[in-house]
Parts: structure tokens; sequence; C-alpha cells
DNA sequence: ATTAGTACTTATGTACTACATATAAAAATA
DNA sequence: TATTTTTATATGTAGTACATAAGTACTAAT
């Protein structure tokens, strides 16, 4: 029976493209145990006659395996296996305004999660340099300060206790996460206040205790909380 | 120096591909704020004529961004504009054994911060119900139990906490992380044990308040932290 | 013999053509 | 008007051709 005889008889059941699958197929292959960074893989060629593809799709596909770092390839030698940055795609669709308010809201509470989580590594990690970096931050801070100060002493002041923790990644992260966060206290501008300070948290951060600190964190996202409840 | 310290201070010239800079065209000009989910974009020919590359290369920037959840194609009618599924992406990359060792205490690090910071939400969110689920999962728990049950236990409870929290994002995240737990506390098989069990947690869920579930918690992962020591 | 330079080979990158396929939209039919 | 049939069109796939870069092998000069 030819194949295209069987392909009418047996319509595809899958609404995947072939792109799809060799995606699938790809990884499931670059995923295997004995394969290991800076490997080569087979050439294009190859790889698309094992998988009965043609050039064009199966290049759809690695073009995608490149985006998320996968592999590499280079002229003449081929593609080689290479340590994904893990952070890299999920930067490319954080996009605010293309999210659902599940998904944003679900965001916003990571990271509020996480920012209450954080007392554990900085009490581990906190030098004295560090102290003094928070200290020069909140310094100026006065209450008069318009929107703009404000925000960016927000980013300094909790970008720099991500940077105490010495977790890159986690920085990484929360950097951005920021434009959700602000994307959602913008559209609900209440302006609550809290009784605790970036200065108090300081304070806790030098001479306090981390179960303080946790209790100075949730009063001072406190506002946020009461936001939350408000988006359910 | 290492390589991988040269790589951070002297990246590679990037030699980007058609591919890759139409990718970074086409998402500037789907993130505009005039577009909206579910809008139609030219077609492919009027796209690549613009952009002035081959229906080839476009399709391979858009093959990136279908498998982003960015848009997707419907034959005849074009490519409409969908919201990204934010953690998809982050799933495809997340393989322990292509991650480097920093990478990987980093994401160990991630977790416990998420599970000390998970207090709140819990104390918000937690039911009768939920609590009744806890006690029934941590009910049968014997000290003499072998490693797949106990894997299976520590699975079943902490992935049962995240389902508390409401928050779907946050439990499919956990659940992407926990082949990387996995992974480092194999690779480092120190079995120290805990004075706090989850039978303690979940009667302090029950009855006790959210600064003694931290401070359980905390005691409850201090083997966990201790490994994280000698990783570093 | 070692080195420097050159030609060759080869795998990826890009462009173009052709056709299959599904389906929205238009036309024809009841 | 409602339903079916036809048509037009945008995506999906295959294949060919050539440009480009970079290993490889070969040659020539010191």
């Amino acid at each position: 029976m030819s194949t295209t005889k069987l392909n009418k008889d047996l319509a595809p059941i899958s609404v995947n493209t072939r792109a799809d699958m060799v995606e699938i197929r790809l990884r499931e292959y670059l995923n295997k145990k004995e394969l290991k960074t800076g490997d080569v893989l087979p050439t294009e060629m190859e790889l698309s006659e094992a998988l009965g593809v043609s050039r064009n799709v199966l290049r759809e596909a690695l073009s995608r395996l490149r985006m998320l770092g996968l592999v590499e390839s280079k002229k003449k030698r081929g593609m080689v296996l290479t340590n994904p940055d893990i952070l890299g795609s999920f930067e490319r669709v954080l996009i605010p305004q293309r999210m659902d308010n599940d998904t944003l809201k679900n965001l916003f509470e990571l990271r509020l999660v996480l920012e209450l989580g954080l007392a554990d590594l900085l009490f581990v990690r906190k030098t004295a340099k560090d102290i003094k970096d928070l200290e020069a931050i909140v310094k100026n801070n006065k209450p008069e300060d318009d929107d703009i100060f404000r925000v960016s002493r927000e980013i300094a002041f909790h970008g720099k206790l991500y940077e105490i923790t010495g977790n890159d990644t986690l920085k990484r992260f929360q950097i951005m996460l920021l434009p959700v966060f602000d994307y959602v206290v913008k559209n609900e501008n209440r302006s609550v206040k809290s009784n605790i300070t970036h200065t108090d948290l300081v304070r806790i951060l030098k001479e306090g205790t981390k179960e303080e600190f946790v209790v100075g964190m949730r009063e001072h996202l406190r506002p946020h909380f009461e936001l939350l409840k408000n988006l359910r």
C-alpha cells in the first residue's frame, strides 16, 4: 500500500505539526543521560533523514532548542549540546499585558512568598558591608518623596535584599517579576501605609532575629496582601 | 580563571542569525500595547516581505513564538495572538543533568525559600478539609518505611501544602522543581534526621500560629539547609 | 622537521519554488 | 432564510540551490 493511500485512509490524529513532534523527539534525545554538555549532535541532514522530515521542519524545531539554549550550532562543526539559561525563556513570556488576571495574581503572590521566605538566607549571608549598603539606601527616605522616587527606592531596597542572598537565580527571578508587581499595583492605585518602614527592616536585620524579621516583613508587605484580597 | 567566569565577563560577540533578529523584532511588535489577545497578525508573506527575509527564516522565528505560546496559527485565518503559558518554556529547560552546580544550588535554595514563605498563605487559606487531608497523608508514616515510600510521602505532603495555597502557578512551579531537589539530594546521600516531622507540622497548622509554623518548617528543612552548606 | 599559508571539504544559514491541506468566506442550492 | 457546495487563501511540508564560515589536508618556505 502506498504511503499516500495510507495517509488518506488513516488521517493523522495529532493536531501537532511535524515541528512540534520533532521538537519533542529531539528533547527526548538530548536529555538522554549518556549525552553531556559539549557533545556534538548528528548533522541536520542525518537528523532529518532519521526522523523522516524535511530539513526545513527539522530546522524549525532546532530553532526552538537554540532559543532555549539547549543547543548551539557552529558552522562546519555541527550542533553542540549546551547548558540552557533556565530563566531566559521565562523572560520572553513575562508580559503583564498578555497575562490573565489569575496568573497575574499568582505571580504577585509568589513574590510575596519569596520575600517572606528570605529571612533565613539573609541572616546566614549578611555581612557588615551589606548592612551599610542598606543603611545608605534608606538614609534619605522622606515620606513626602514623590511616586517615582518611592518606586526606585523600593526597587533598590528589595533588590539589595535579594543580592545579599547571593543567589543569582533568585535575584534575576525577582527582577523579572518586578514589572508584574508594578502592573498590579498601578492598576489598583490605593496607597495603604505600612507601620514598618525599610529603615525598621534594616534595624531588625542588623540587631534582631530571623523571627522578628519575618514578622517585620509581613507587616511591611501587609498593604500588598490587603490588595490581594481585593483581587480575589 | 574558569571558562564559565570568563564567559560572563567576556560574552562572545553575538553573531545573531536572521532568525534571532526576526524573533526579537516580532516580540517587540507583539508586545505593543495596542495589540491584544485574539488579534490577527499579518500573513507570513507580508511579515517576511516587511522584514526583508525569506519565509523560511520568518517561520523559524514564528516557530519559537509558537512554542512559547505567544501566538497560534490557524490555517487560512493566519496567526493570532495568544496568552503564553508562562511556565511551559521553563519546564523545557529544567534538566538537572544539564545544569551547572551553581544553578542547581540556587534552585534548591529557591525551593527552601518558597517553603518557608508559605506560612501566611497557608494560614489564610486552609480549610478543615485541608487539615483532614494532611492528617490522612501523615497518618501511616512509619520511621521504618523504605526510601521509595519516604519520597512519595514527601511529595504528597509538600504537594498538598502548595495545593492549599490555591496558587496554581506556585504549585506547578514546585512540581517542576522537585526533580532538581531530588537530583541534589540523591547526589549527597546523607540522611540527617529532623526533629520536626510532617505530623508535627500538621498539628501546628491546625492549632498553632503562623510564626510557630515558620519555626517548625525551618527545623523540618534543617537537614536540607545543612546539605546546602556542603555544596557551597 | 616545523611552521605558515593555501586549497578543499563540509555543515549551517538563507532564499526560492512547488504543492498539500485545512478552512474561512463566498456562492449556489434548497 | 438556512444549508450545502465551491472557491480562495494562509499555513504546513518538501526539495533544490547556493552563500558562508570553519575544520582539514595539503603544499611550500624557512
